[in-house]
This record gives C-alpha cells, structure tokens and sequence, in this order.
DNA sequence: GTTGACTTTTACGTAAACGTAAACTAAAAT
DNA sequence: ATTTTAGTTTACGTTTACGTAAAAGTCAAC
C-alpha cells in the first residue's frame, strides 16, 4: 500500500495542509506516522478526506461530519449498535431528502424568475 | 396591510431577534420603522428572512445571499442589468442543479451503506 | 554535507455569525 | 399609574474553521 503526503492531500484538494491538520486535531482522521513524526495517509485517509469536504459543501458542521462518520466507520458489531446506526442512518438519509426536495424548489422557482426575466427582455428587444 | 414585530418573527422562524437584527445590520432586510423606532416587518420582509434561513440551511454565507437577494430583487429595468442578472441567475441555477446532484449521489451512497447494514442485521437475527 | 523544500508543534490572529449583557425607552397589561 | 414585557442601541464575548508566523527537526537534491 503506499501513502500520500500532508501536501500531496492537500494540493489534490485544494485545501492548506493546515486545514488537514485541522480535521485531525478535531479527531475526523487518523493518520499514521512515520517514526520521525511525519504523517501519512492511505487510501481510505484520503476518501475521509473527501468525505468531509463534501459534507462542507453541503453546509454540514465538522461536529456532524464526524458523528456521520464516527457511526458509519466504526465497525458496529454488535446488533444493537447495528440497530442504532440504522435508525441514525436513515434519519440522515431524511435529512437530505428533505434537503434534495427543498433544493429542487428552489431550483424551480430560481427557473420561473429567470424566465420571467427572460421575457422582458425580448420585448425591451422587441422596441427597440 | 399588517405587519410583524421581531419577535413575531423570531418565533416564526426559530431564530433570535439578534439574528433578525443582524441581518439587518448586513443589509440584508430592511425592515420600515415607527416614530419611535420599532421595526416593523411587511409580508415581503417576512419572505425574505425565509429565503436567508434556506439560503442558510444549503450552506450559503451570508454574503452570497445577499448578492442573489439584490440581483433578483431590484428592479433591473436596464436592458444591460437585465443580461448581467440573468447570466448570474443561470450561474447560480447550474450551481444549484449541481449541488442536487451531488447530494443524490450521497443518497444513494448512504441507501446502499443502510442496506449492508441491514443485511448484517438479518444474518445477526438469523443466528440467535 | 550543506542548501532548500517540507514537516512538526505551539500559539496567537481572524472573519463570520451570532450570544449576551447593560442601559435605556416604549408598549401593554393590570 | 405603575409594573411587566418588548424593543432599541452599543459593545464586548464566543464558537467555528481555519490563517499565519515562529522555532525546530527532517528529507531530497546537488
């Protein structure tokens, strides 16, 4: 298996290593350490990352980014702990429903306004 | 027409009176006042605050918020405005379709997430 | 083997988005 | 008429999510 580096990251993603190092500090990964010190990071290392960058684009906190993760990483052997993280799961499955129809509104009546603005436009063209 | 006070307001939509006043303070409604200084809230006013809570709840900073409010809002009457607003709206709207798209993606991923753990469940049950 | 790029920790700084408290005024209720 | 209750401004405090700088160690290249 091979690694990437604080900067390989963060250059892939477009973020400052201190912001790496950040997600860290907050406990949303783990990096392993070379005996110097250095960190390095896998391949699932990387899909946290990309994980928790999606999450932000979505308006997620870090703290909920890391319970979402913290309950689908873990592996959760255990059959009520299986149960738990089902019930949680399909909670946030709702919440982003919700979100994907709210958003789909909103796209609807961002088209109507654009529309509408389409329209007077033609006919300011239409005078002159 | 009626009006609404702040708190009527902040109760309406769960936010603070600071929260409401900040925005305000941020240019982003602008609430008419009585001789002694009492804001009071219009319909639109009301509308308004709803777009930034959902503008919110998609992870928009307030600033981009304000952008949009006041490229849909005024009344761009020049034909120059008219195509500078609807080049913006079809920038946000493309941004919008991308974002839903993004999150039916996570949707899917977390169905078929749930629907491992859901047959791990099953197999759990099978054994007892 | 030394220069230069990279990494580490520690720590202070900062912008956004409010929370909170004080000091005061106006409105509503009793 | 006088308590509550609600509203106003001013201003300092707080949390989140990093930015930035310093001081020191390490890796890669020449």
């Amino acid at each position: 298996m091979n690694y990437y580096t604080i900067s390989q990251l963060a250059e892939q993603f477009d973020v400052s290593t201190r912001t790496i190092r950040y997600y860290e500090e907050r406990g949303l990964i783990s990096p392993i350490r070379t005996e110097s010190g250095q960190r390095l990071y896998t391949k699932k290392d990387r899909a946290a990352l990309k994980l928790i960058l999606r999450g932000k684009r979505f308006g997620f906190s870090l703290e909920e980014i890391h319970e979402m993760i913290s309950l689908f990483d873990n592996d959760r052997t255990g059959r009520k702990q299986l149960e738990k993280t089902i019930a949680y799961g399909e909670q946030k499955l709702k919440e982003v429903t919700e979100r994907i129809e709210d958003l789909m509104q909103l796209k609807q009546e961002m088209e109507s306004i654009l529309a509408d603005f389409r329209e007077r436009l033609q006919k300011l063209e239409g005078i002159e």
